[in-house]
This record gives C-alpha cells, structure tokens and sequence, in this order.
DNA sequence: CCCCAGGCGGTTG
DNA sequence: CAACCGCCTGGG
C-alpha cells in the first residue's frame, strides 16, 4: 500500500480546445526525457517541433496524450484534473516518494557505481504501464532491437487497434501520430486475429509467443489481476506459464506494468554492469525493495553513457 | 557475406 | 543443472 502523500503544484490550463495540466515543485524529480527514453516505454516519441525542452507523446489507457517539460516545470497536453489524478498521476509514479526511494538505494550498497548511476538517472520514473501491453511489448523484445521492437508495437496497434481521436493535439503529437493514433489491442483482438494475422505483421518467431499469451490472458488461465495482487516471485512464476515468457520478460512486465519495484531484469546491459562493478556473489536483493529501480538507473548508465 | 539486437525453448552431456 | 544452439527480421 502505498501512503505517500504527493507534492507538486498543479495549475489546470486551456490551449485553444485543448486541456492541460501544469505541474511546479515535484518532489523527488521528474525527468520527461529520461523516463521516456530509459527503454521502460515502446510507445512514445518525441514531438517533432516542440517549443519545449522535451515533449514525449503516445496513446496510453485508450486516449492520446502527450508529456512535456522546460525547465523544471512539466505539462500535460490532454488531460484535464480529474484525468491526472485518476490516470496520470499514477502512471508517471507522480505519487511515489523518490527522494525515500533514493536514499534507501544509496543506504543499501556501498558500491559507488550505484551513486555515479543514481546521479546520472536522477529523474527517472518507473511508469506503470498498462498490464497486457506490457507483457505483449517485452516478449517482442527479446533477441531484438529498440527500433524494431517500436515497429512492430505499432504495426499491431495501426492494424488491430482501435483509432484515436487526436483532434485539437496539433503541435503535441509524434510523427507517427500524424497519421493515426491508435490503442494497443486487447488480448481477446488479438486471440481472435490469429497467428497468421499477427506473424504478417513482421513479429517473426515471437508470434507463437504473442498468440501464447493471447490466448492464456483471455481465457483466464493467466490473470493479470491476479498477479497485481501477488509478490514478485510469485507472480513471475505466473507470467512464466506463457510460451516466451522467462526471468528477464517477466521481470519487466512486473517492473514496468505492475510497479513491483523489486523485480530485477537481468539483460546483457545489467549482466556488464555485474560482471564491472559487483562482486560475483551479488544478488539483486541485497538493493532492497526498490533494486528494480536501482537496475534502471544502473541500465540507463550503461546503456546511454556506457558507464562514463 | 558477416554480425548483432534489452531472451527463450529445446536439446545435450 | 550448465552449456550451447537456433531463431524471424532488419540494419550496419
């Protein structure tokens, strides 16, 4: 249960028929670029000729939306109050408190990697992400590329997903928004389309695994519902009953969909990390409750800066 | 032609 | 149980 009192000053405003948020003072840090950009996240791209310092915009819990920031301040476009606080707020984890979280990953390592790390990531958010996107989006990760793994997210979306209405977003959408903002399918959508549908759409040998997980979900011998509800381990030997999904997927999908903040991916990236700064006796629960974090500050190290 | 990309399943010793 | 191998596909 998380009792975390949020704050930040929040001022409603109006662009033309366009609501917005606006956001001052966020304790314990908010980076848009870094959150968007840390590889959490398929599905949002940055506004092309924003006049901001960053603006990330996507389709998320059916609706179009977009994040910007200058200069401390945040904005988002598409949303009014009672959206952010139902919907936003918890997605950005606007409502955990990062300075604690930071301090208790500092207390538990004397490993100075974590504070190099935690500076460079400063800012970085775990977002909660929808559950079935989530899972379906990194188990078209493995064994592929960012670049790919996007493509292929939004070939399924363009063609299984419902459309969008982006009207009164001009100036707040990515390239690929311009031509059709689209959800992300529904496991049953996706069931029903079939393997042959979903290989056509350039998934190559992950469509088994997709089809896997469709069906299992919506016939309930999966329930996400139910693994929100369970510990860590638990509920990744619950992901792992799907074809495709193992240690590394299952991990994300509770990090990433479910905010279990103990859950620990262990990619190519955070095996480097391992293999240069920790002792080979290491394991991810000597970090606490919040070593997932930790891995996203140590990913986000090594991966975008190669641990300068 | 090669290799690799945020793994996993299957097989082998 | 650890080690290894092949895998769709696209890009370098």
């Amino acid at each position: 249960m998380n009792t975390y009192k949020e704050t930040f000053k929040l001022t409603c405003g109006r662009e033309g028929s366009l609501d917005y948020i606006r956001l001052d003072d966020i304790s314990g840090g908010f980076s848009v670029k870094k959150t968007f950009d840390c590889g959490q996240c398929f599905r949002f791209d940055p506004v092309a000729d924003t006049k901001y310092e960053a603006e990330y915009a996507g389709v998320a819990f059916g609706r179009p939306v977009s994040f910007a920031e200058d200069s401390g301040t945040v904005f988002i476009f598409n949303s009014n109050e009672s959206d952010f606080y139902e919907l936003w707020m918890d997605y950005l984890g606007l409502d955990r408190d990062y300075d604690a979280i930071n301090a208790d990953i500092i207390d538990r390592s004397d490993k100075p990697v974590l504070a190099s790390a935690l500076e460079v990531g400063r800012g970085i958010r775990i977002l909660s992400q929808e559950h079935w996107e989530t899972l379906c989006s990194f188990i078209i990760s493995q064994n592929n590329n960012i670049p790919r793994i996007k493509k292929i997210i939004a070939n399924m979306s363009r063609e299984l997903g419902d459309k969008v209405d982006t009207h009164g977003m001009e100036g707040h959408l990515s390239d690929i928004m311009l031509d059709g903002a689209y959800c992300f399918p529904s496991a049953d959508t996706i069931r029903e389309a079939g393997i042959d549908a979903i290989s056509a759409l350039r998934t190559g040998f992950r469509a088994k695994y997709i089809c896997d997980a469709a069906e299992k979900v919506s016939n309930g011998s999966v329930s996400l519902d139910k693994i929100a509800e369970l510990d860590s381990p638990i509920a990744a030997a619950e992901l792992m009953k799907i074809k495709g999904v193992g240690p590394k997927v299952a991990a994300c999908t509770l990090l990433f969909g479910f905010s279990k903040y103990d859950a620990f991916p262990i990619d190519v990236w955070i095996k480097r990390v391992m293999a240069k700064y920790f002792p080979s006796d290491f394991t991810p629960e000597s970090l606490g409750s919040y070593a997932g974090i930790a891995q996203q500050y140590l990913f986000y190290y090594e991966r975008f800066l190669g641990g300068e």
